[in-house]
DNA sequence: CACGCTATTTATAAAAG
DNA sequence: TCTTTTATAAATAGCGT
């Protein structure tokens, strides 16, 4: 065996080789893990990271914790702090859209039936949540009805309009109840790098 | 002095003693946010670490990196990867919209030019990421002058149509010049906690 | 390339100031 | 309560198998 030596401190800057750049990868991103864990026990706190990998590949990205639900929880936390302190003109919903929504109620209602019909539960659930994720999801589950949920909204006031440019428009028409205030959840997602989809 | 001892392994739960607890958590958020640094460095990774602190205060987070910008970029990255396949029935807008866009143009050209003479030229940059962040930067920016803006909107068919339930829509109608299968550009944002805002 | 090994450097829990 | 110190545990770079 040879005496081993020179494994002194290193200059902190990219490491040139590349063999040794991803043998550090590995290393540190599972020191990395090990670290975000143990903080999480001993304090009690929620931590996420997230990290790519050096390689172009789509799929290597790596997160602590593991599970996607998760890390979307703990960032959609962060966006909620950090968004910038909302100064709207509020105007009262609940009487501007009185009259408007006693004209839109009758198709609602049959909007709602029809997605209820389409055996839809977890839509309420991910609505519960700003999460691009969970909009992908739901985008995917809606798709297939999307037609026969379009027959219902040609020329109403409240329909899908439509998607253009990687901006993904989908509308809930749950309802939920429609209470006082509640005509209909619009939701939209822009993704990028999406096909061209659109709800005419 | 005395002789130091028992600072020996300790066991990997959660710190019982609240101090000790608070101290932990400094000095190993501290620990993390370097790793993350020197890992991000040394292996040219995007890499992003977010923590909540243990109080309720809303503003304690600590972010790596500490811009918002690059979290929000890392972020995104993040979802745009871990989201499913799109499973669309995809349509050519192009031919599709062909009419209804001649009958919408002269419209969307007048907003456009109410939009630019409003003076929001960062609008394209923001939309050019998708973050709940910007959005609401955006929706600020914007609230002043979509009631002049909705003028010009009402009863058109791509107007702004609502925001119920603490979803806010915002419409982007300065059109990227209108090239083909671009009629707009609808960006809608869903955040909690936000008063009740409405385009009428 | 995936594992061990070990000299060193780091991180950090607890004590001290 | 904060800052510094110190003993110990962990992390890890370079090497070898």
């Amino acid at each position: 065996m040879n005496i081993n030596m020179g494994r002194g401190k290193q200059k902190m800057e990219l490491i040139a080789d590349e063999k040794s750049r991803r043998t550090t990868f590995q290393k540190r991103k599972k020191g990395l893990m090990k670290k975000a864990y143990e903080f999480s026990t001993l304090c009690d706190v929620d931590v996420c990271i997230i990290i790519y990998g050096p390689s172009k590949q789509e799929d290597e990205v790596h997160t602590w914790p593991t599970d996607p639900n998760e890390v979307k929880r703990i960032v959609g936390k962060y966006y909620s702090i950090t968004k910038s302190k909302p100064a709207y003109n509020v105007v009262n919903v609940f009487d501007i859209m009185s009259d408007r929504k006693r004209r839109i109620d009758a198709d609602i209602s049959k909007l709602r039936k029809a997605f209820y019909a389409a055996k839809y539960p977890t839509w309420h659930q991910s609505l519960d949540y700003f999460s691009n994720y969970e909009l992908d999801l739901l985008l995917n589950r809606m798709n297939p009805n999307i037609e026969a949920l379009d027959r219902y909204t040609v020329d109403k006031t409240h329909r899908v309009k439509l998607n253009i440019r990687n901006v993904v428009v989908v509308v809930d028409l749950v309802g939920r109840s429609m209470r006082a205030g509640q005509i209909s959840n619009f939701v939209l997602k822009r993704s990028l790098n999406q096909s061209p989809f659109m709800v005419s």
